[in-house]
DNA sequence: ACGCGTGGTGAGAACGGTTGTCAAAGGTCG
DNA sequence: CGACCTTTGACAACCGTTCTCACCACGCGT
């Protein structure tokens, strides 16, 4: 079994996290800790994130040019998300709706052990009123 | 306005993707092409697949690792894909229920300009059948 | 409290996919 | 044919992420 040792700069990571509420790069996490003055390398900040996410403590989405994204999220259930390109910010939602339509569909081509990947995108209010030239 | 001149290198990359009916990446299209004797470019494979995605003449799907898997498709419109994790088979499905759910929910949020990704993925019969045992 | 073993840390190097650079090659049009 | 202008291709640069490896410190057992 894991150690899973809590050390400083895990906790960091953790509260870090707790406190902003929409999904943030690790790079971002990295700058966020060091302006704060806490000392923690980029290096770490990618494991304490990779150790999260596969305990479920976060999840993870990838933006479209590729970077990986992080948020701790209200819920541990099934969910899917609404985020804001400009500013993360991020909504959490359901959709039984789509699970229902993914796994008959899904079914209907003889598909087994379904999976599915749902996000959605787009632009917040706030951002679309703060870009409006 | 673009050029868009149809030479030997595009020609190669579009008849590749032509004969290939499943996701591929845009080093492993190069490395088919460099099979066949054709003499192209990785970055001029790049370019073209970039010209084509966003022609919406091919579909771009990102594999988990990160990286950029190309395929074309037989319908140009807005649609989604059930691909079989295994063996990569790809069944084209569009679902009207999700698209207007994904809208009526990014605009209950006050969202704009919403995108959406989504993507099933799990395991066809003829694999499920093969892998039994 | 203290020490020890083991997992964690961090600076920087390595990596892998993708994009940029720029001189040379080759369509296109007059 | 010749000028013009896009495309090409080898290679370097990028950028997010992972690896390396010597040093550090958590926390258990005493």
């Amino acid at each position: 079994m894991a150690a899973a040792r809590m050390t400083r700069q895990r906790t960091a990571v953790v509260e870090a996290l707790d406190e902003l509420a929409d999904f943030r790069s690790a790079q971002q996490l990295h700058e966020t800790l060091r302006a704060r003055g806490e000392s923690v390398g980029l290096a770490t900040v990618y494991r304490a994130l990779q150790a999260l996410a596969e305990a479920s403590e976060v999840d993870v989405l990838r933006a479209e040019d590729g970077e990986s994204l992080y948020r701790r999220c209200a819920r541990r259930e099934h969910h899917h998300h609404l985020v804001c390109r400009q500013c993360g910010r991020t909504v959490e939602i359901d959709g039984p709706t789509v699970e229902a339509w993914a796994s008959k569909v899904a079914a209907a081509q003889g598909f087994d052990d379904i999976e599915h990947t749902i996000e959605l995108w787009g632009t917040c209010a706030d951002c679309r009123a703060s870009s409006k030239a």
